[in-house]
DNA sequence: ATGGCCATACTAAACGTTTAGGAGGCAGGC
DNA sequence: GCCTGCCTCCTAAACGTTTAGTATGGCCAT
């Protein structure tokens, strides 16, 4: 059976493709007869339209990336929820591209995604890492709006949209919380720049630990679950004593971590407590239940979200207008999300008892 | 700047569109000098070529789809990642259509998404759950394949790939582990049927207690976590007493139900055992840690994604030769991979010490 | 010379929509 | 009767590619 086209359905009805085209987009224009046939004449035929001649014609993007690189940190999951949840009225698809090979990042998988992005004329961008310049400028350039979600845009970039956790001023909230228990030790377990999410994290802790006298290590290490427990392994080889307390700079890091600290019967919080970045389902049930810094990774992806679409909208607007069809990026388009410290057990506080499931 | 387009390059070269569309393509009947020239100039004056006109020439489709409902599923992640690493190499770009509402399953949303799918003319389908048989004929009518991955084709539709864990083996394998410790009174949590894992894993369930002389009770709820303790805790509260072992159906599931054990300080195992489907990074770290029978999700997605490029090629190539354009599904193509019983400690097994990490 | 063959390149017609520019008909006001 | 304005609908030209059909010139064998 041959695929229906619109002529198809202009045959079928007697009519124009003009008056079926306009009869199924809802223009007005048509008279109401013609339109109720026009769409009981297409039901019946089974016919679909094709997007790629749609988009062609009227040369607008619909679809929206998510740039994603390993995802094995649980976190995108929320982040993903609120995405979708934000953008399913607006009815544009999701395509999403993880620009990791093997959990590790690659800047040539980057360049492809983008070119990819651009070829298929994508609405805009949600981008969960920092993009190289190069790829910003080149969708700038093709009037592509990025949003960054939980990661910055590149030096000198600005302007751009982000949506993130205060990561400063929670990262001042753990090193405030830690400092409560005397502990002078510290030690940073995180993942490398190019999550941009480090550096006020880092600036935190580091802030924190000044203000209260301790002394602060950070090890780095490549951002999966084994690269943490090695370094971890190795640091702790090569000093003299455990430190008071370990800061996991992520979930994945944190998992590392207590696996090594698991095999090597390192007693949490009696011989060094932990707290971690990001709150998890299983987080309050492990053993000790773990005191972590919650950002509400779901509201970061709808607002980020949100702000992509308003961006969009506004750009079809003026474009409209046959004003510039550049996004327009407000300043007030750079948010800041609130976190919140969920203490339970790691962290050396005694039976915090109950807090929220 | 206006965007450039294919006739852009064609005035700065000199040569006919023919031939810059064929130099960048790399199809033959140009030569080497005119092909480098057009590259170059391709390159210099920054020529995207539009998507859009490229499809709706060659009527070729390109991207995959992954449906999806609910992915507040650790173990998505997995299959996520095995279905992005096998399509990388293929150039398809990867869309995500989640079509539950707030963790809920939605026909609605179903039937929204497939038609969007046929619409954008994609390539193929990778599908998380069972689809309505409504949308599946439509997929068929306009040659789209379909791999089930971790789920089955819905009735009558047998002939459909798919790609699942043994559900049946594992559950006997489970069931006949927890008789090994004697216990005599079963209790399974179980999400419902629109994810068809279900039906095996019950099946084996339910044969491994009639074989081992046990007491089954099936308790089914929504696929989440809070549906999972509620449910659980409305069956307990009218029994006698607790069951011997708790076998949750999912992770989710598994999570809802700890989480008022831990409330209602149930020991485990020493009240009553529990054991899990789907192995997850914290699992081993849990206390006690968690026997789960584990599924390889990211060699189930890989080889579901393999599957359908595999269709796909098939299709475009018998395409090319006239022939008949529906997807060619072999036997072959329904494959079960075997799960392997992770034992820990939950299940009751004593010190099973430190096995894999 | 002539014919055949190959490599290279061009022209123009698709692909399936949307939409600018009109055409026709009808109603109302002069 | 004629003009004007308003609906409704049509014709035909885009949108940016790919490709069938064709042309040109060079080379080689006859």
């Amino acid at each position: 059976m041959r695929r229906k086209t619109m002529r198809d359905v202009s045959v079928a009805t007697g009519l124009s493709t003009y008056t079926v085209s306009r009869a199924l987009s809802g223009a007005d224009g048509v008279s109401a007869e013609s339109r109720a046939h026009v769409l009981k004449v297409a039901r019946e035929i089974g016919y679909i339209p094709n997007r790629a001649a749609q988009e062609l014609r009227r040369a607008n993007r619909d679809s929206v990336a998510v740039i994603t690189a390993s995802t094995s940190n649980s976190y995108y999951l929320d982040l993903m929820e609120g995405i979708h949840h934000a953008l399913r009225s607006t009815g544009r698809a999701v395509i999403v591209g993880d620009i990791a090979i093997d959990g590790v990042y690659s800047a040539e998988l980057e360049d492809q995604l983008i070119r990819r992005l651009i070829e298929s004329r994508t609405a805009g961008v949600i981008a969960t890492l920092t993009l190289r310049p190069e790829n910003l400028k080149l969708l700038d350039q093709w009037d592509v709006p990025v949003v960054f979600v939980d990661s910055d845009p590149p030096e000198g970039a600005g302007h751009y949209p982000s949506v993130t956790t205060d990561n400063y001023e929670a990262s001042l909230t753990v090193g405030d919380h830690i400092a409560s228990h005397g502990y002078g030790n510290w030690l940073l377990l995180m993942y490398p720049e190019k999550w941009s999410t480090r550096f006020e994290r880092e600036r935190g802790i580091r802030e924190a630990a000044a203000k209260h006298a301790a002394d602060l290590t950070v090890v780095e290490c490549e951002n999966n679950d084994l690269a943490a427990r090695e370094a971890f392994e190795r640091h702790i080889e090569g000093a003299a004593r455990l430190p008071d307390v370990l800061i996991a700079g992520n979930n994945p890091l944190l998992l590392g971590a207590l696996k090594l600290c698991r095999e090597k019967a390192i007693g949490i919080p009696g011989d060094m407590a932990v707290v971690g970045f990001d709150d998890f389902a299983w987080a309050p049930l492990m053993d000790p239940p773990l005191t972590v810094l919650d950002e509400d990774s779901k509201s970061i992806g709808g607002r980020a979200a949100a702000t992509l679409t308003a961006i969009i909208e506004q750009q079809i607007e003026s474009e409209k207008r046959g004003h510039s069809t550049k996004p327009d990026y407000k300043p007030e388009y750079r948010q800041q999300m609130p976190a919140r410290l969920v203490v339970r057990r790691s962290c050396g506080c005694a039976s915090q008892a109950r807090e929220e499931s």
